[in-house]
DNA sequence: CAACAGGCGGGAC
DNA sequence: GTCCCGCCTGTT
């Protein structure tokens, strides 16, 4: 119950992976302090002086989270394969260097991901929070939980148009006309396919499910955002050759470093305090 | 007030 | 196939 389990892990930053966009329930719960969630499982996890505690014995470590945060890939090698002289790049990398992409529950990431077009993220979280509070641990609902759902209670979570999406789906996957798990031995251009044939899953929220429910690091997801960077960054085209496999990886260091970048800039121009007229 | 947010579906062409 | 529009809703 109280058991702990310490361990010296690289190129980890439990802040920098709550904030990278790939999950919304990464919450700190005290200082310092992440919970997370994979199916039945959860854990809390804290940096402390260079290694990271897990609060769960070493069996479920070893079980459940080392997969989970991708330990068996080694983020430097991939960090080691960008050009010297991207210095876009290797900023991003400077800020994001704790980056990993999880391997989280398929279902729940194609649901999130829905949840996400068009979207932002206090909103997502916020939604995805509600759906979570319909378990009674606090896991995340599967699709037979959701169908039961009505299209107006799903509203009322804040998902806006997204609503029917979910409930479309959850339906679908009840009756065994959608089946998340035959995802998993696909081609990730197999995978994408299959899943923009379903009603709300389009070309980028595909690409999402993709890269964050199937761990296809060769897919790049194109936002609103990573278009700007594309844009502004790289003229003559993002040398995708150079990070063949891992193209993912230099998305989430390049969206996490323009989230940062854009925060940084909401606090440097505050917006303006209107003078309030005197009454 | 309009524009935008980690887009998508549907229709026009 | 590409282009364009409307869409829930909170924030800037």
């Amino acid at each position: 119950m109280s058991d702990k389990f310490t361990i010296k892990l690289n190129d980890l930053n439990l802040k920098q992976i709550a904030d990278s966009g790939q999950i919304f329930r990464m919450n700190e719960e005290e200082e310092g302090l992440y919970r997370v969630w994979f199916r039945e499982y959860t854990t809390l996890v804290e940096e402390k002086d260079g290694s990271f505690v897990f609060h769960c014995g070493e069996e479920e470590f070893n079980k459940v989270w080392y997969d989970y945060f991708d330990l068996g890939l080694d983020y430097a090698k991939v960090k080691a394969l960008v050009d010297v002289e991207d210095e876009y790049l290797k900023t991003a990398i400077k800020h994001g260097y704790g980056i990993r992409i999880l391997r989280q529950d398929l279902w729940e990431i194609i649901i999130s991901f829905i949840v996400s077009q068009n979207n932002n993220i206090p909103r997502i979280k916020n939604s995805i929070a509600k759906l979570c509070a319909l378990t009674k641990d606090g896991s995340f609902p599967s699709a037979t939980v959701l169908s039961q759902v009505s299209v107006e209670e799903l509203h009322s979570y804040g998902l806006g148009y997204r609503d029917e999406y979910i409930h479309r789906l959850a339906l679908k996957t009840v009756k065994g006309e959608f089946v998340p798990e035959s995802l998993i031995g696909l081609s990730y251009e197999e995978a994408k396919k299959a899943l923009m044939a379903e009603h709300g899953i389009g070309k980028k929220v595909a690409d999402c499910i993709c890269v964050f429910g199937l761990h296809h690091l060769d897919a790049f997801p194109i936002d609103t955002h990573v278009k700007q960077i594309l844009a502004a960054h790289y003229k003559d085209g993002f040398p995708f050759h150079r990070y063949e496999g891992y193209a993912a990886i230099m998305q989430q260091y390049m969206f996490y470093h323009d989230l940062l970048n854009s925060k940084k800039a909401a606090k440097t121009s505050p917006q303006k305090v209107k003078k309030t007229k005197s009454k």
